[in-house]
DNA sequence: ATAGTGACCGCGT
DNA sequence: AACGCGGCCACTA
């Protein structure tokens, strides 16, 4: 359980804060490329007091992975709304929200003319 | 060693 | 848009 790990929270503590990453992404920039599952064995296992920001790190559909109402779902979207993203309906807009990557690192909301209200 | 279970993903109904 | 299904793979019983 110690080597695999490390790769992937190393990832997680990459994401700029008020931005989201998905567990796949998060794979593939570990060079997992269809084991999204074990990046969310990663988090499962990460050490209490960890500065890692798991909980910016949600599923490709844009949702919390967590049970909706359950303690885990109420304490990330807690921390998520806290960094200013917003949810719709429950989904977070991947398109506004979604980390490009580690080389972008531009800041949300400000931008693109995506003229959302 | 086999079977069941997940903080998942993507594609086809 | 919501669901179902198969694929993935580490961990546990």
């Amino acid at each position: 359980m110690q080597i695999g790990y490390e790769v992937i929270w190393e990832f997680v503590r990459r994401i700029p804060r008020g931005r989201v990453s998905t567990y796949g992404q998060i794979a593939k920039l570990a060079g997992l490329f269809r084991r999204a599952r074990f990046v969310g064995y990663a988090l499962h296992h990460l050490p209490p007091g960890m500065p890692i920001p798991w909980h910016r790190v949600i599923n490709a559909r844009g949702t919390i992975s967590f049970p909706a109402g359950s303690a885990n779902y109420t304490e990330q979207r807690k921390l998520l709304e806290r960094e200013g993203i917003r949810f719709i309906g429950g989904k977070v807009d991947m398109k506004r929200w979604g980390w490009p990557g580690p080389t972008s690192q531009k800041s949300p909301g400000r931008a693109r003319a995506t003229r959302r209200a």
